[in-house]
DNA sequence: CTCCCATTGTTCAAATTCGAACTAAGGGTG
DNA sequence: CACCCTTAGTTCGAATTTGAACAATGGGAG
């Protein structure tokens, strides 16, 4: 055979995808941090937690969905809740069905910060990525990115 | 005027682009750090520090040429050369052309380490992210990154 | 040549992240 | 109802990351 047990290598097009979703990743990261802590005193994970929380109904998630949506884990969203709460933004409740269960919720502080950081923070993504790719390019960077997300969160969930 | 100072918010398809790439890049990061610790004890970071300095010629970067590809701060690359050092994969090498300058150099056993990572790492990037995509989605990704990536290192530089 | 500002890499303290261990409570089976 | 395996959230210590401050050198303007 041609190739025993050597790995299929990445072609260049492979490759330039690969190296350019790693660097725009790393790159757009470092900016928005950037900017919303100056802006607003917030990580971009804070701010993520304002967002997805702001999105539920009832302002207000289980610790365990919301640390699904942020793909983070258990104890890295403990610790941000908590700061949250200590600034004001994210209170705790507990949850009527579940003893163990700890509910989230956003804060009319939350709220109103969370009102104060977003057209910044979109106005940057905007710039950086949304407005420097087409249409086109925009959907299929949606539907590809999309399905590999689908894809992980599946065989990840065992 | 429609929008005073109302900023322009994200459509459904921007959004799902943005989401997307936010979700797709931290559940990425997830596995391969998972695998690339258990698989060989390295860091996705300090991986990557391998790659840079094996694809350079010599196998040898200034600090902050290296810094520079990884995408991370200076203070960051020092301590995970300093690891790396320690575990003998890299070597650090005083500059020729200027006393400041510090060479961080791949050692054999790097290179070794390196050639025993990679084909269990690509397999999986190629498994999650690239042979999820067709060509044209993979050609997208990599124009329209490359200039996302182009563009924030410009404008990051002076 | 001298002054000054930029650059280089490191150090430092603080903040964040992770996984493993833990406590406590579901929820289904027998 | 008792048992057992699972799930929820927190705690803990270790590892990592960051930006600011720092010491030392480079390099160009005058």
């Amino acid at each position: 055979m041609s190739s025993l047990n050597e790995p299929r290598w990445l072609d260049q097009d492979e490759m330039a995808a690969w190296r350019g979703f790693v660097t725009a990743s790393n790159l757009l990261n470092r900016r928005l941090e950037r900017q919303l802590k100056e802006d607003s005193g917030l990580s971009h994970q804070q701010y993520e937690i304002l967002v997805h929380l702001s999105a539920a109904p009832g302002g207000s998630l289980r610790m365990t969905e919301l640390a699904d949506k942020l793909v983070t884990s258990k104890s890295g969203l403990t610790y941000q809740v908590t700061q949250l709460e200590r600034i004001g933004l994210v209170a705790r409740r507990s949850c009527p069905s579940d003893v163990r269960g700890v509910i989230a919720e956003l804060t009319d502080q939350g709220r109103e910060t969370l009102r104060q950081a977003a057209p910044g923070h979109v106005a940057l993504v905007r710039e950086l990525l949304i407005d420097v790719l087409t249409r086109e390019q925009l959907a299929v960077l949606a539907e590809g990115l999309g399905e590999v997300s689908a894809r992980l969160r599946q065989d990840d969930t065992p």
